[in-house]
DNA sequence: ATTAAATATTTCGATATCGAAAGAATTGGA
DNA sequence: TCCAATTCTTTCGATATCGAAATATTTAAT
């Protein structure tokens, strides 16, 4: 039985980095039911998603907004490209660079999905009021810097 | 380009679900460095922790503590075992459950690292004031619900 | 007491995820 | 022009992670 004594402080952060945990871990859950529903994980999701609001990316690209690995990414991808939701082509300029696109099974899919993802996550935020999500959005915006 | 319209509700949960999970990986990642320094992943130190404070435990509560699912704790011991941090025992009284001990290795280094994770945390979480951190825990207790 | 339902763990087969190293192509100096 | 540093992607070897199925054991109900 360790009895270690952290300040009043230090016990504060420690509980709030479980909330915090926590919180993410509901919320992502449950994304997760509906994206299975599809046969999608959310790696596959994220990067689906951008590619369908933001047009044809390279990969380093992906890697940066969905914040994964370019490792990571060339996984993701590969299982894709797979399921024939998107397709790779190198690109013309720079023969480094592969561009990765939705293929139109990509898009009807993503077009299908993407209205139930944003009602799974208005309803799941519903629990907090209007004021109370800005009020949370402006703390973590402060949070996720540094 | 596909300008889909979704309501002003909608568009700030989505912005909020955005900002939460980059707050969590943004602080998940700084504890990333200081584990990756004792070669423990997140998993692993989250268990070593349970036990650390708790005492033995079965591995469905084990598994019900850090949020994931029984196969998965069940490799993650096996990991910390080969690392001779925990050790297994079938308990007498049930004999369906395992309970899982630090060994005195386990014991030394959590008393080592422990200290220094919240550390890290408190250092983190300190760009909030403490009346933020105390707002944020009350939202992210009541998101956590539901 | 016997059987059915419930509980604890493991195994299996996918996929995710990382860091490091390797391979290919481009760029920036000297 | 040529080489060194940088950039983009893939490969490799670990570990994580899940859901479903399989095992073993206990509990509850008849």
């Amino acid at each position: 039985m360790k009895k270690p004594k952290f300040s009043q402080r230090q016990q504060q952060a420690l509980d709030l980095y479980v909330k915090l945990m926590r919180a993410g871990n509901r919320v992502t859950s449950s994304i997760h039911h509906h994206l299975q529903h599809d046969n999608l994980t959310h790696s596959q999701f994220a990067i689906l998603e951008t590619l369908y609001h933001l047009g044809p990316q390279n990969q380093s690209e992906l890697s940066r907004k969905i914040l994964k690995s370019n490792a990571n990414v060339t996984t993701v991808v590969d299982s894709l490209e797979k399921k024939h939701l998107v397709s790779r082509m190198r690109s013309e300029t720079d023969r480094r660079v592969v561009k990765v696109h939705l293929t139109s099974a990509g898009d009807e899919m993503l077009a299908k999905i993407f209205p139930r993802h944003v009602e799974v996550i208005e309803k799941r935020l519903a629990i907090l009021t209007d004021q109370e999500q800005q009020q949370l959005a402006e703390l973590l915006k402060k949070l996720g810097k540094g």
